[in-house]
DNA sequence: TGTTAGCACTCTTTTCATTCGAGTGCTAAT
DNA sequence: ATTAGCACTCGAATGAAAAGAGTGCTAACA
């Protein structure tokens, strides 16, 4: 166990190092308000930390550093929970004042405003694509030779593509094909989408319609929707202002990472609901060792859809962190929750 | 006037200093095949090279490499007109050979594959906001409760937005609203949109149905869009990769200036139309002095709608960057106007 | 017995001088 | 007109020395 004397003296590190980015001399502890001790005391103390793999040395004779070990003792049981700024506070709410329109544009501008507010980088994970339902076919002509078809999912995305009307199909035709599109495609998983439609749909069509072959191109044209996207990054350049990323292949090897959804996306899918805080190599992927991660699921009514996470440097201010993304994501859950509501 | 030998070792050096970042020295110079002269006698013109201004030197003692000057000049009448490779036409071609949907993805990406071809950033200018126009507004009902408000503009642009359909009113109120609306709006720029909607249609609406503050509320909601997004930027990573980018400094001013739409489009405002190249401080903006633009405008038949530019180090392969700036705007040029051509 | 002052020791960072090498510019020879 | 030769310049690399921050240990103190 840890004298209070010891939890003081690792928590004013953490604290300085989060700050400084240099490690502690024994000296600067005890100028702290807080400390009674003189920098001998401080020594031994850290000392014993540094036994127990709480604090590290970057060579013999420098001060002290939070190990991971460290950090996550801090997170566990030192760090104040922090109270936001009125400014912070204010400025999330005000986003969350206005009507939501797609989820989408939500994690998007999510992703936008949170790196700026932290200054670290965010990741919207959204709903399991495997999941997104197609809900609603519709097809509006725009004039006598093209027309926009529009998509709807269940999650709200809504998906537009224009195509041109091939000659000799009809109002009629259009309608009826939109009529079966609905029938048989309305709550198909949207990767099922393409299958579906060379299954069900496509016996149907010749049946019904006059001019087979046209509006079969026509359909695989308009409905073969790109998946909407699922993950956002923003904040990429906030990472430039660390100084742990002060040389140019770590910055080249973190941003090419970032381009990859396939590596990021996995990071995100966590099992449980809440706030998560992954340090150092408690992520598995190597890339991210001397990173910090913390996410936090967010839902639509009790359905965890999706996950909201910031990544940082391991020296990273966890408390203002955590505090962000909590009530990031629970306005944002609120928020989608009532836009769901109505509909 | 240069000598030929002069002209033979302008090129050599610009070739060679493009490919190694390095400064030239004589020697090197020598040892190449197409050069028969012996060092003495190359430094001898380089000499002279320098002091017309072409070439310059890192420091008394350095080898040379090409001025700002040298640059132009190389350009204007040394650079071997360059052959793309087949499997980079075949690349770009395939690109065009889909339909193209809408003017957006096809700016976007154009911005991705440019800058994964040449490995320098790519700038992508959409046609003027200011121009743009309204097409065509339709509503699609989804539910009782929902709606989608489409809004057309002539430059393909689609705009969805869903909201809630305020209670009370009903399909017809909708039905009539939408009839005022393309009445009103139809071929109103994007931009005055809002002032239209409160100047010309706010009375309409009033006067034609039932709920109006609704109604109104309703089409403010709905309408105010975001204007479509003008500017693509891609490949800024690939910056990271080029000697002159060691210094994270440069970068993070690059990418700041990057994020700034308003400090980029002045840039590609270009007035005359074709392939223009920017060499170091002729561009006007500081942060752009060490690098070189070259900027290709693309047309939707007769208009000149947009420009598409390759920024990268003044140390840049211009003949490549200009054939593939060429090569790709002529072939999206030619696939805007087929499609334009069957709307 | 816990705390602290004092001091030798360690390791990094900075500075300065030296050396090395690439390359020039000039001169003299071809 | 060209080129070989050589002194000279400057940056980059190397290494030694000094400065500085901080530790660990010992001995003294309350």
């Amino acid at each position: 166990m840890l004298t209070d004397r010891q939890l003081l003296i690792l928590k004013v590190i953490v604290d300085e190092f989060v700050d400084t980015a240099q490690p502690i001399g024994s000296r600067n502890i005890a100028k702290k308000e807080q400390v009674g001790f003189s920098p001998a005391t401080i020594r031994n103390e850290m000392a014993d930390l540094e036994e127990l793999g709480f604090l590290q040395k970057t060579h013999s004779s420098s001060g002290r550093m939070p190990s991971e070990k460290g950090y996550r003792f801090y997170v566990d049981h030192l760090m104040d929970p922090l109270k936001l700024t009125k400014d912070e506070i204010k400025r999330i709410n005000k986003y969350f004042s206005h009507k939501m329109i797609e989820l989408e544009r939500v994690m998007e501008n999510s992703a936008n405003i949170l790196s700026e507010l932290t200054q670290y980088m965010t990741l919207v994970l959204g709903p399991e694509i495997f999941e997104t339902k197609l809900k609603q076919v519709q097809i509006v002509p725009l004039n006598q030779h093209s027309a926009i078809a529009i998509l709807v999912t269940d999650t709200g995305h809504v998906e537009h593509r224009s195509f041109v009307i091939p000659q000799g199909l009809d109002q009629s035709d259009l309608e009826k094909t939109v009529n079966i599109l609905n029938e048989k495609l309305v709550g198909v998983p949207l990767v099922y989408l393409d299958r579906m439609i060379k299954k069900e749909v496509r016996g149907l069509i010749k049946q019904y319609t006059s001019d087979f072959s046209q509006a079969y191109h026509l359909l695989e044209e308009a409905l073969l929707i790109d998946l909407p996207t699922n993950l956002y990054v923003s904040g990429k350049g906030n990472m430039l202002n660390q100084p742990e990323f002060n040389d140019i292949e770590k910055i080249k090897i973190l941003f090419s990472m970032m381009e990859s959804e396939e590596q990021i996306a996995p990071l995100l899918k966590s099992k449980e609901e809440g706030t998560h805080i992954f340090i150092g190599r408690e992520n598995k992927i190597e890339a991210l060792n001397d990173l910090s991660l913390i996410t936090s699921t967010y839902t639509i009514g009790e359905d965890q859809v999706g996950t909201i996470a910031l990544l940082g440097p391991t020296r990273m201010d966890y408390a203002k962190a955590v505090a962000m993304l909590q009530l990031w994501s629970k306005q944002m859950s609120q928020s989608l929750k009532s836009w769901y509501d109505e509909n």
